[in-house]
DNA sequence: TTTTGAGTTGTTCGA
DNA sequence: GTCGAACAACTCAAA
């Protein structure tokens, strides 16, 4: 009888392209374990719509699993060294995390461990190159995405082929009815927003695998310029599975690079480029989810406006591409890349409201919410990120919808009460005249709400106190 | 060593 | 109606 291994599953919910469990499998049988652990969320708290994500990753990994995971609640370390007395395990295996405060915990579990005598392995299973192996030629890291991507990913060692899933896995038996994923309490229990949400996703390593073939053979075709239209059916869609590992980034690279070689290809791959940004970003800049890169916007004078905020949230800000964008957000667990700059500037730029309302609110909503994309992405829009989008770039959430979605599609997707309005009006409806309105059956303030601010007005405001700054240095 | 041009995603204004 | 300039400051990397 072969001897006992743990395999950890932490962010990479799938068996194939799993080198740390492919590991694992050549040493002994496995007991798969899965262990929620709170504290190490970041800000404390794992978010809403990835606990419901979670919930469902678990169960189908379980089945995978042949009902064999075994899920836990509390202190990792209290975990491993209880399974490893009672099952005589000499070896722990996991994929790494790069969260910093994730690596430390793992650092100290690590030498926790060795301290009696189990040998921890651990293995890349979640990004393309590992942060530390990026660098400039002066031993200092990147801070702008370009020669990031071209000149340190590009050049460097290519990503490696994906593995297929372990050949002969054997699964130790280990009978524990307590330690199941209802136990981790993962699903809200208030009201039907958890059930609604997964309503409109297949949660699982197949569901990740349809989900990347509908992109290759229809989205990456039109990706370049397609990529824009949230109307369209051009963009992967595949966030949250990378999120949550049940694809592997390699297996998305290698997949998009069999296609061949043109401007759409190379631009997909771009985008898994900036994925590889954020965590090289987060990797040498702890304090990325929570303070200004650029220290001189700790000076600019934020408001606080929670009716504001409110409206944002609720996607009632009277601008109807916002809204639609909020309201997809909050009924799919999702948002559009460019909706996502639109509202992400109309929060930061148009309300003024400090971004960490939008990081927060984004954390609780997104299925795909991951601590390095979102930090970078809101500091990005805001401005005081290290490669960031220049101040005076605000985005015009009526232009942005007529270039965007001319027909107004996507806004009637989400806000079904402008269906009824003709496009020229259906993302400014307060220039519609009365009669227009009227047989649209909209009256504003009543069935939809009139703007919250007006946008040249507010842009001007953050424009001249951005301009503050600057002379205040 | 210093200089120089470029850098994901935009808007407005005036000629 | 179209088009180019202006809207910062700073990093990076090639020359």
């Amino acid at each position: 009888m072969k001897q006992k291994v743990i395999y950890w599953f932490r962010q990479d919910l799938r068996l194939s392209d799993n080198p740390a469990l492919t590991q694992a499998c050549q040493m002994g049988q496995i007991i798969p374990i899965y262990i929620l652990d709170h504290r190490h969320a970041g800000d404390g708290k794992q978010g809403g719509a990835t606990c419901v994500w979670l919930h469902h990753a678990l169960t189908s990994l379980h089945q995978d699993l042949d009902q064999k995971l075994l899920c836990y609640q509390a202190d990792p370390i209290d975990i491993l060294q209880t399974l490893c007395q009672q099952h005589q395990v000499k070896h722990v295996y996991w994929n790494r995390c790069y969260e910093p405060w994730r690596m430390e915990r793992d650092r100290d579990i690590k030498s926790t461990l060795q301290a009696t005598g189990i040998q921890v392995h651990s293995d890349n299973g979640s990004v393309l190159w590992e942060p530390w192996t990026i660098q400039k030629t002066d031993g200092t890291p990147f801070k702008v995405f370009t020669p990031f991507y071209r000149k340190g990913c590009l050049q460097a060692d290519p990503p490696r082929q994906p593995l297929s899933k372990p050949g002969a896995m054997v699964l130790a038996d280990i009978d524990n009815p307590k330690n199941t994923i209802d136990a981790l309490n993962l699903l809200p229990k208030k009201f039907k927003w958890g059930q609604t949400l997964a309503t409109h996703w297949n949660i699982s390593e197949k569901g990740a695998h349809n989900q990347l073939q509908t992109f290759l053979s229809i989205g990456i075709k039109h990706y370049k310029e397609g990529r824009n239209f949230p109307a369209k059916p051009y963009t992967s869609q595949l966030s949250p599975y990378l999120r949550f590992g049940q694809i592997s980034p390699n297996q998305v690279w290698h997949a998009a690079l069999q296609l061949g070689n043109n401007a759409d290809i190379d631009h997909f791959l771009s985008e898994l480029g900036w994925r590889e940004f954020s965590y090289h970003l987060l990797y040498h800049n702890h304090q990325l989810p929570t303070q200004n890169l650029q220290p001189k916007f700790d000076r600019f004078p934020w408001q606080e406006d929670a009716t504001k905020l409110a409206a944002w949230q609720t996607g009632n800000t009277g601008y109807p591409m916002v809204d639609a964008g909020m309201r997809q957000l909050w009924q799919t667990g999702y948002m559009h890349n460019r909706v996502r700059m639109i509202v992400g500037s109309f929060l930061v730029k148009n309300l003024l409201l400090h971004w960490h309302h939008g990081e927060r609110w984004f954390w609780d909503c997104l299925v795909d919410a991951d601590m390095a994309s979102n930090s970078a992405s809101w500091q990005w829009i805001a401005g005081c990120g290290a490669d960031a989008a220049p101040y005076f770039r605000v985005f015009n959430p009526i232009t942005q919808g007529q270039k965007f979605d001319p027909e107004g599609q996507y806004v009637k997707r989400f806000i079904p009460e402008l269906k009824h309005l003709p496009g020229e009006f259906i993302h400014c409806p307060w220039q519609a005249p009365s009669l227009v309105l009227k047989a649209a059956g909209i009256q504003l303030g009543h069935h939809y709400p009139e703007p919250i601010v007006d946008v040249k007005a507010s842009r001007q405001a953050a424009l001249d106190a951005f301009a503050a700054l600057k002379q205040e240095q």
